[in-house]
DNA sequence: TGCAAATAGTTAGGGAGCTAACTATAATGC
DNA sequence: GCATTATAGTTAGCTCCCTAACTATTTGCA
């Protein structure tokens, strides 16, 4: 996602709209805002998670495997549920395996499958990570009031519905 | 930024919660639903564009010349407008070259400078581009009604006062 | 039963981002 | 006035994402 670290003023919001007559200047500020703020923070995330050895797709992978009772799951779900494609799940399990943080074996019923498990050493690492996470998660929304919590909550389901705009 | 097609549910939310006693079930989830539908409208933003050979990166660069009376940049202000390394920049001018929609010339008053100008392509390529753009975004926020836009705009920035909670 | 279709995972190749190192030019200062 | 330092841009090599194509295995149906 781009960091768009200069967003319009009101000159040149004014030239566009002149060109574009279907320019709503408040709609382009509150989109291109909500995008940049998501980025800046995704951006923080991988800075914090980097100073573990890990970034957002490494790390969700340690969680998703952290959810499932036998701590145990194939890179096709992990694919599913992380939102990635299988190749890049792949590259991920290799990249948690040469560290140490998951193991990989073959499934006895369906020889095509394959067990990802999380390690000993891939719990020890999110034990690392995530109080610390969620301290600072903590700190970051603690900025918003009870009412703004939620009414994000609203706003983010509605902006969800229209996802299907650009297509 | 992940896509993170699965969200926590209550069951997985309290087994972090037991073994993390900072989480914060609510911070927790509204931070990942706003990340959630941030990438969403990211990635849908992108085949949008694609469908017209564009990406966010190149699409913006395109834009920020526009913006110039001259409609000319260097690529240090472009990098440092689009919020990306001079390197990563220099392929985006390189392959918007080959498509023809900007020109590059040295700078006569100091021949470490490159002039990138947006050519008459790159303009028919932001008037087929913007116009559709600007309706599917227009119908994308209208999903919100005036107050929620003028409250997203207040928790934006809130959220963005917080920035460096993750350094 | 045996062959076609479906499924799981990997590999190959490409895009866009990064940092670090390099080249060319300009500015500064002894 | 020349050597040092700073600046503009590019190149090289890395990560992580993608799609498409490939291999191995299982399923399903004629």
């Amino acid at each position: 996602m781009l960091e768009l670290r200069e967003l319009p003023d009101a000159h040149i919001l004014k030239k566009f709209a002149d060109r574009y007559p279907d320019a709503d200047i408040d709609q382009i500020l509150q989109f291109l805002t909500f995008l940049h703020v998501a980025t800046d923070l995704s951006n923080g995330l991988d800075r914090y998670l980097a100073s573990h050895d890990l970034l957002q797709g490494r790390w969700w992978v340690l969680i998703l495997l952290m959810r499932e009772d036998d701590h145990c799951a194939s890179p096709s779900i992990l694919a599913e549920k992380a939102g990635v494609s299988r190749a890049t799940m792949t590259g991920l399990i290799d990249s948690l395996q040469r560290d140490k943080l998951v193991s990989r074996s073959t499934s006895n019923k369906d020889r095509r499958q394959t067990q990802v498990r999380l390690t000993r050493a891939g719990q020890k690492k999110l034990d690392d990570v995530m109080p610390d996470y969620y301290r600072r998660l903590n700190q970051l929304m603690s900025a918003l009031s009870k009412q703004e919590g939620d009414m994000l909550m609203t706003i983010l389901s509605k902006l969800r519905q229209q996802s299907a705009v650009f297509d």
